[in-house]
DNA sequence: TCACCGACTGTAAACGATTGCAAACATCTT
DNA sequence: AAGATGTTTGCAATCGTTTACAGTCGGTGA
């Protein structure tokens, strides 16, 4: 039991240290069992002085307290891990770290995860080979107490069955969802968006409206689009086929849409994005082209991520929460985890989005 | 030894199953003892022919492959952490999630550690109280095999003492670094950078350069200062103080620069900037003023990020290979991790940058 | 035939913290 | 004074894997 193995790293060298500080924080690493023997109390006592405060007497804990700061001990993350069966941490699943999108919702993830003692992992399920590899893992495996997807695609079989059992960790959808995976989740009011955007370019006298679809696989492009169209029919109008543009998030699909409506003979007089990055992309290469926006054509997108307000010109858009939206998913996961949230409900946030005004879109002439 | 403790968790409410998986897949977690009983052969064994294939006769991994399956086993993490003394864990500690500046870094370096079977936690030190906490948790604690960091500005002084103590996780610099810190980095040549945009606006003619620059306390603006007055003192110039603006990167302190270049009685015929989105909050503000860009203003940048390429105009700057300098950083610190990194040489690896010419510079008139 | 070798496998001791239980002690009650 | 009650503390089991070490077994060369 004393036997003291040497827990100095192989390939490094042993550096010897001078005075105080050397004696104390030695090179291998400090146990609990170290600052007990120097403050003269168990284990169990410091660690109970140091994660319940309150069940050690003040003078104990003060011994405690200042043996913990003169050996400069840190509790070992893996063994209270394995012996709480907790992580402490969240794992986040999205489909592209490279789409600025996210990175708000990260921060608002981050915002409510931090305080509560939570860190945050983040994967790319894109990246892995297999998505359904990457979702298993963390579905069965100890890394993660919670798990908040912002992919739609994933294999939604190992979800349902999941939270059939009861077993494994807690799982909350954040932006997109799957129906199937009995799953609670946050997200926008996608169908108001979508209507809010037909709302305001009819209201500006446009009859001739066009879209650039997100991926056809994504949920929300068929939410969007059930707006567009439930505001269309109200006013009796109809998004043709031909207006209708492929696009799958990136920049690139935007000015391969533009491509498309420049060539056209008959041009819709305004165009609806699935998302603004999209949208920069069709103005981008409506620029190149020597037309402009929005004399030319209005454009509106979906988002409002950072730069659509210092877009040239100022992107018209539907804005969503983002920040409130990570925050709002990381706190129900946390509540989920620590159980303070009642099983029998399973909880669906839907925020709301709202128009934001601003240069690209105009009355049509 | 036998005494089969409740699993369960507390709060959830036991789920009978029927049918084989009821009996295989139960609600209490599998472990290895469960799959060595149902395999026939002990624990160490079915460690081995997971993790060590090749030490184990063909037969019995076959069968043991087959009890995982069928008691869906999966290993426990933290048991297997604390055992292994590793975590196989990257921590990527950054200013800022909400730039998205970061996310291609990012991504590249998810992208060097998935397959080296890392997983990438990525903390946010703005949003912790003290950035100071943040570090020292991540140095101290047994949660990360390693560390990148991509923040200049974290106390110094835990790092020097860590890399002298030979003691913690390994940490690499990403982007930004620390000079007193004796640490591997892998950053771009920025000196070359800042005057890759001097010489090149030079060229064009300007002879009155301004600069939006940094903050002070950031290295890069140093360094990038440093390329500038390099290349203008070739040239016999010189850059004025008073066309030096203060920045933040964020697109507001762009904005705010233009408001005073606007406010200028003599203006300077052409404008360097930190970094792109600061360019197009300058650029965005010109284009409320009614003035517009390279006409009355050549605008540079420094980044490259996404939408700098579909800006209106498209943003001619400084490319910084993002995802190569993520990926790299990665690299250098996995490579530490396992050894595999000779101890007596600090790599520091300086990127090359390259400059983009695009829309928004012109030659002076 | 026997010692030896190589290829597998099993036994059991870690890894380092947490926590149920009970002992020890202090403080009140009656 | 004896019990009752409450507060602190320590003991020791436990979390689930991994791995050093010590077999076991069949085959080989002398």
């Amino acid at each position: 039991m004393l036997k003291v193995k040497s827990n100095v790293k192989k390939t490094k060298v042993y550096t010897p240290f001078h005075g105080l500080k050397s004696e104390l924080m030695d090179l291998k690493t400090v146990k609990i069992q170290d600052v007990a023997r120097r403050a003269g109390v168990s284990t169990a006592t410091v660690s109970r002085a140091l994660s319940t405060p309150g069940k050690v007497a003040e003078s104990t804990r003060e011994v405690v307290l200042k043996a913990v700061r003169e050996t400069g001990y840190v509790v070992n993350q893996s063994a209270s891990n394995l012996r709480r069966q907790k992580t402490n941490t969240l794992v986040v699943l999205l489909p592209d770290l490279g789409n600025p999108f996210f990175s708000q919702i990260l921060k608002g993830i981050e915002a409510a995860a931090a305080p509560a003692g939570y860190n945050v992992l983040i994967a790319d399920t894109k990246q892995s080979s297999t998505r359904h590899a990457r979702l298993s893992t963390y579905l069965h495996n100890t890394t993660a107490d919670g798990l908040i997807l912002m992919d739609g695609q994933l294999p939604h079989e190992m979800l349902t069955e999941n939270s059939q059992r009861h077993d494994g960790p807690p799982v909350v959808f954040a932006c997109e969802w799957i129906d199937d995976a009995q799953l609670p989740s946050v997200t926008v009011d996608n169908v108001t968006g979508g209507a809010l955007a037909i709302d305001y370019l009819a209201d500006l006298g446009h009859r001739t409206i066009g879209h650039i679809a997100g991926p056809p696989s994504n949920i929300l492009t068929h939410e969007r689009r059930a707006g567009i169209d439930a505001a269309m029919e109200a006013r009796g109008m109809t998004l043709a086929d031909k207006w209708v543009f492929p696009g799958d998030f990136s920049i690139e699909s935007g000015a391969l849409a533009a491509q498309s409506w420049l060539a056209m003979a008959e041009r819709p007089t305004a165009m609806f994005c699935y998302c603004d990055q999209m949208a920069f992309g069709f103005m981008s290469e409506i620029a190149n082209a020597g037309l402009s926006v929005p004399e030319d054509v209005s454009v509106i997108g979906f988002d409002d991520i950072e730069s659509s307000s210092h877009y040239i010109p100022q992107l018209t858009t539907i804005r969503q929460p983002r920040f409130e939206l990570g925050r709002k998913a990381s706190h129900i996961l946390i509540d989920l985890i620590s159980g303070r949230l009642d099983d029998t409900h399973i909880p669906h946030e839907k925020l709301p989005v709202e128009l934001v005004v601003r240069q690209s879109t105009a009355a049509v002439m």
